[in-house]
DNA sequence: CTTTTTGCAAATGATTTGCATTAAC
DNA sequence: GTTAATGCAAATCATTTGCAAAAAG
């Protein structure tokens, strides 16, 4: 079979360079595939980029994304009891809804802009560089399954 | 050697009664310890517990956590990239601080004091429930363990 | 051709699960 | 006496680590 090409128009490529990583076809395959597909679990990633470039190692995907993070070309979201999801909007302090059921993250604009948006009333001595809001909810497919025939478990299965 | 009595003030006695869950020493000896040590993590709490009890396994106290974190009693912290911790505050919308390095949780009063204290401009169809807010910093003590000799590790060890 | 990435396998760490034993009600 | 809670061992799941082989600059 043939594969698409990577990181067509060279956003990818351009940001890799920026950031002084080294240029890889997993690498602009990754920061492709979250640019159309934020909020994607590694696993997610990991199906999208073999779709682009056949076989891919899940580590060698987790590798890629600790690097992107630690250079600021990704933002890692970890909600309580759901995998790390990863997304390429970075430093501009939005906010995530998170579905219980299945994980489903969405974007949500921050109500002050600034950043950060809120200070703790009391620091405790912290040095505090960073204020992380969560809205906790269900999405609307997991509503549904909840109310459909008792308990179907159609949640879970969603995945990005 | 000879332990001091469980839950000297009944205190987690009838809080266990008034959720309907039966009353046993190591959940007593759970609500007692978290009453006294709030953010403690799983470990913690078992170890304080054994000085209570003698042995008490671990699955015990991850089981006594999640009944009593189910009944409404506790309220579980998951701070990203550290292990979850468990409060007796709940309901009343307090926020955390928490630190990088060694996970360290204090309490925030919200700044609005009502539940939800923040609503998402953009609910997605989603049923919002909740708004968890994080300050994340790093704490005096590993600030300072930053600051001493070039990579001391101080971090981490600090558990509650 | 030197250094960084990748792939693979095995390890880790927090937490959950299954099941027999024991204790609350 | 029932039903629920505990102890123990093994499983799970996301993620990390160690090391040899391959690729980037």
């Amino acid at each position: 079979m043939s594969f698409a090409p990577v990181d067509p128009d060279g956003a990818a490529l351009h940001a890799l360079r920026g950031a002084g990583l080294r240029v890889t076809n997993p690498r602009r395959a990754v920061l492709t595939w979250l640019a159309e597909h934020p909020h994607s679990t590694a696993d997610a990633v990991a199906a999208g980029v073999r779709e682009q470039l056949g076989s891919v190692s899940i580590q060698a995907v987790y590798d890629v994304l600790a690097a992107c993070t630690e250079a600021g070309l990704l933002r890692r979201i970890e909600p309580a009891g759901h995998p790390a999801r990863f997304e390429r909007r970075v430093g501009d302090n939005h906010h995530h809804l998170v579905c219980h059921r299945c994980g489903r993250t969405e974007d949500v604009d921050c109500l002050v802009g600034t950043r950060p948006c809120l200070t703790p009333v009391d620091d405790h001595g912290f040095v505090v560089d960073e204020a992380e809001v969560v809205f906790w909810g269900v999405c609307p497919e997991c509503m549904a399954a909840e109310r459909s025939v008792g308990r179907t478990h159609h949640y879970e299965e969603i995945q990005q």
